[in-house]
DNA sequence: TACCAGGTCCTCG
DNA sequence: CGAGGACATGGT
């Protein structure tokens, strides 16, 4: 069923090119470190907000050098509109002072444990640390948010309240290594225009044949 | 007005 | 563990 999802969604959707920063992605295979921290950043700014917010906040900063963001006090009222400031802020950072402890961000890639260390930075939960893993730095992890767990539970493929680890576990096993970053990007776009948390829009659903929730509520 | 938006931490049982 | 509250702005 999960694959089914993908196909209908890329069927219906064609490729979205993410990571989302002003287009400027959508054909590049290999990111700039600056890029790379343009990534992390919006990770880090989007946790339970609105991507508009996040974008202008990224907008608002002069650079996304870590060494001149890392504990400046200006960051705070850079990514105001973002939402969570004064704790979004502290995260900035200390993923910054994290960061430091590797040479280059490609090096820290390579760490086998760096999911693990990411998860002890105060700030960083299970999907901003797989946002940077698999946006960032190209690392094989699933990205589970809201949206995922929301189509997942209303097609019927997992119960209401199931786990992080426990649903990425399930879509490692049936989606290609090299397809996560689309999938999650197609399953954003599908919450968004379809299946949206109030109101989901069934009836032209590209899923709507598959979906237990689509099937009672016509 | 109330609710939602690509979460995470802390506390309590 | 799991539920519940706090954290904050901007759009509809």
């Amino acid at each position: 069923m999960i694959s089914k999802i993908y196909t209908l969604l890329y069927q219906q959707y064609g490729p979205q090119g993410w990571w989302p920063i002003q287009g400027v992605y959508k054909t590049k295979k290999e990111y700039t470190a600056q890029e790379r921290w343009e990534i992390i950043l919006g990770a880090i700014l989007t946790q339970n907000a609105a991507w508009k917010n996040v974008e202008k906040a990224l907008q608002n900063l002069p650079t996304t050098d870590p060494q001149v963001l890392k504990n400046n006090p200006q960051v705070s009222t850079w990514i105001r509109s973002a939402g969570y400031f004064n704790q979004k802020t502290k995260t900035i950072n200390s993923t910054i002072a994290f960061f430091q402890q590797y040479p280059t961000l490609q090096e820290a890639a390579q760490d086998k444990e760096l999911r693990q260390k990411l998860l002890q930075v105060k700030g960083i939960g299970p999907e901003t640390a797989d946002s940077i893993l698999l946006y960032a730095l190209q690392q094989p992890y699933f990205v589970v948010d809201t949206y995922t767990k929301r189509i997942f539970a209303r097609v019927g493929v997992t119960k209401a309240k199931v786990g992080y680890e426990k649903i990425q576990q399930q879509i490692h096993k049936k989606i290609d290594t090299k397809n996560f970053n689309e999938f999650h990007a197609l399953l954003v776009e599908h919450a968004k225009r379809h299946c949206t948390k109030q109101n989901p829009r069934c009836t032209d659903c590209p899923l709507n044949r598959v979906c237990t929730y689509a099937k009672t509520h016509k």
